[in-house]
DNA sequence: AGATAACAGATATCAGATAACTGATAGCTA
DNA sequence: TAGCTATCAGTTATCTGATATCTGTTATCT
C-alpha cells in the first residue's frame, strides 16, 4: 500500500533509486554505496527487495558487491553482454557466425582509420608480438592471446574505449566457446597472415590492409561454418 | 555446510543450474521453467537464493518472469546491453560519441555488402519511407522513426539478425538520450541527405554510397560533439 | 450461454535470525 | 621492536515463515 509507485515492481524502483543515487552524488568507480541495511531503512522496503535490486545491478555490471565489505560503484563494463553472448552462442550456433561477421565488418571498417593514425611505437610493438608468436610456434605453444594483442595494439590508436571493450566482448565470447576449429588452425598460416597484414599497415596502404585483413578472416569464417555444419549433422543423428 | 560448491556464491550456482537446465532439456523461447518452489525443493536451498538467481537471469535477459504465472525461457536479446549503454551514456558523455563512432564505422562497413544484395523490393520500400518523410516535414511532424526504418530496410538484406539487434541497441540508446541536438537538426537537410544516399544505392556504386553515408553521419557527429562541449562547459560553471 | 465470483497456483514482499566474510585493531610472541 | 595471531565490528549471504498480489481456471449464478 505504501509503495505502488506506478505499478512498477518494487525491486525495480530500488534499482532506479540506486542508479539515481550514483548520478546525484556524482560517485566515481570504486566509491562506496550505502550498505544494504541503510538502503532498507532509507527506502522503507524489505531486505529481499534491496537484495534483489542489488543482484540485478550486479548482473548489469553497474555495482560491485564485496561480501563483508560493502557495495561499490563499478567502472562501465560490458560483462553482461559477454554473459549474454556466452549463453546465446551455446543456445544457437547461428549467432556465432553472425557475431563473427559483425566483427569482420567492424574490423574492416576501423582498420582504415587505424592505419592513418598508427605510429612507430605501435608498429614496433606489433613486430614484437609476431616475434614472440614465431618462437611459440616452434615450441608448439598457444598463441591466441598474441592474436588478440596484435589486433588490440592496432586499434588502440583510435582512442575509443567503447570500441576496445566491444572487441573484448568478441574475444571473450569466442574464447569461451569450445570450438576447436579455431585453435586447430595451422599456426604457421595464422602467423603468416598477420605478417602480411603488418606489412600492408607499414606501407600505409589502407586498401591493401583491409584486403589482407578480410582475406585472413575469410579463412576463420570458413572454418567455423565448417564446424557448424558438422555439429548440426551430428545433433540431427542424435535426435 | 551443505553447499560449499567450490566456494562459489550460492545464488550463482543456482543461476548455473537454471541455464544448464534450459540447455539440457532443450527448452525453446517461451517454454516454462519449474516454479520457484520446485527449484527450492530440488536444489535444497532457500527461497532468497532462488529469487536472487532469478532476478540475475532476468537482468541478463535469459529468462522472463511473469507474476502469478511462472518463469519462462526468453528469446536471445540485447536488453542488458541497452541497459548498460543507457546508464553508461548518462554516466559520462564521452561514451555517447564513442558509441556513435562505432555505429558510423559499422554502417560504413556493411553498406557495401548491402548495396550488392539490395533488390527492387527494398528500394521501393525506401522510396516510400522518404515520401512519407517529406509529407511529415511539411506538417512539422516527427521523423526519427522513419530515419530508423530507412536504415533498417537497407541492412535487412544482409540477413544477420544479430546485426539488426545491435542496431536496435544503438537506436534505443540514442533515443533514450535527451539530446535535443539530434532532433533539432534541420528536417529538410536530414531528408535530403537520405535522398542522396538512396540515389547512390540505386546506382549500385558502393563507394559513392559509403561516401554519402559518412557525409551524413559527419553532420550528426558534429552536432553531438557541439552539444557535448556546451554541456561540459555548463557543468563546470555549476561545480 | 454469458457474466461473475471463488479458488488454486505462482510470484512479490516483508521481517527477523543466523552464518560467513573482510578489514582493522589490539595483543601476544620471539 | 618486528611479525604473527586472535578478536571484534561492520557487512553481506542465506534461511525461514508469514502475508500480499497477481493470473488463469473453475464453479456458480442469472
Amino acid at each position: 500500500m505504501k509503495h505502488p509507485l506506478r505499478g512498477q515492481a518494487l525491486y525495480k524502483s530500488v534499482c532506479d533509486y540506486i542508479t539515481q543515487y550514483i548520478l546525484d552524488h556524482d560517485l566515481k568507480p570504486g566509491d562506496p554505496l550505502p550498505p544494504e541495511g541503510q538502503l532498507v531503512d532509507d527506502l522503507g522496503v524489505g531486505r529481499s527487495s534491496v537484495r534483489e535490486a542489488v543482484k540485478s545491478l550486479q548482473s548489469l555490471g553497474i555495482i560491485d558487491v564485496r561480501q563483508g565489505n560493502g557495495l561499490f560503484v563499478r567502472e562501465l563494463n560490458f560483462d553482461p553482454m559477454i554473459e549474454t553472448f556466452k549463453y546465446g552462442m551455446r543456445f544457437d550456433t547461428r549467432t556465432v557466425v553472425e557475431l563473427l561477421q559483425i566483427r569482420i565488418w567492424l574490423e574492416a571498417a576501423v582498420i582504415g582509420d587505424a592505419v592513418k593514425r598508427i605510429g612507430k611505437k605501435q608498429l614496433k610493438a606489433m613486430e614484437a608480438v609476431l616475434t614472440t608468436w614465431e618462437a611459440r610456434n616452434q615450441n608448439g605453444e598457444e598463441f591466441i592471446e598474441l592474436d588478440e594483442q596484435f589486433h588490440r595494439i592496432l586499434y588502440s590508436v583510435l582512442e575509443n574505449d567503447t570500441l576496445m571493450r566491444l572487441f573484448d566482448v568478441f574475444w571473450i565470447s569466442f574464447s569461451g566457446l569450445e570450438i576447436d576449429a579455431i585453435r586447430a588452425s595451422n599456426p604457421v598460416d595464422e602467423l603468416q597472415a598477420h605478417r602480411l597484414i603488418l606489412e600492408a599497415v607499414k606501407t600505409g596502404d589502407t586498401g591493401l590492409s583491409r584486403e589482407r585483413l578480410l582475406q585472413h578472416f575469410e579463412h576463420v569464417k570458413a572454418r567455423i561454418v565448417q564446424y557448424q555444419l558438422t555439429t548440426e549433422a551430428a545433433s540431427r543423428t542424435n535426435s
